[in-house]
DNA sequence: ACGTTATGACAAGTGTCCTTGACACGGCGC
DNA sequence: GCGCCGTGTCAAGGACACTTGTCATAACGT
């Protein structure tokens, strides 16, 4: 137990990254990176595996269903 | 080892479902789950997780990331 | 005071996901 | 033969992911 949080939000911090360099990181824009730490939308799957990888969680872990 | 496939057709075949069946568990159109099985186009991450949740797999699992 | 960095958010445009409705084909049962 | 089912695919439209460009604000160092 007490494990790191899995949002994208705390698990980008942890690691020192700015919304920039994450999306840099990813290849996207950094308002993508912005728009789904603040819940605006979700994710493309290609986008949902590649940051699950980068962070070395699983997709469910970061991204989960509501409801 | 010798574990069954987890490409979604696969997977849906095993449990002996058609494309619109599936699509109706699933809550989207027979058309958009032959799109996916066919590679046509990605599923959204919602549905992702859904897919894998119904057919006890990860999101990994099922969609790999190419190259 | 000034410049820089990080963040949040908008607008307009493009492409993709997903819809309904349709059509075609092959396999099967009758 | 006929009908039914499962599948593949198209077209047109709506909703959403993502782009570039821009603006605003707060925090920081000098």
């Amino acid at each position: 137990m007490a494990e790191t949080a899995n949002d994208l939000r705390t698990l980008r911090q942890s690691r020192e990254w700015s919304q920039g360099r994450l999306a840099q990181e990813m290849g996207v824009s950094r308002q993508t990176i912005n728009a789904i730490e603040t819940g605006r939308f979700d994710p493309s799957l290609p986008l949902a595996l590649r940051l699950a990888r980068v962070f070395g969680r699983t997709v469910e872990e970061i991204f989960a269903l509501k409801e």
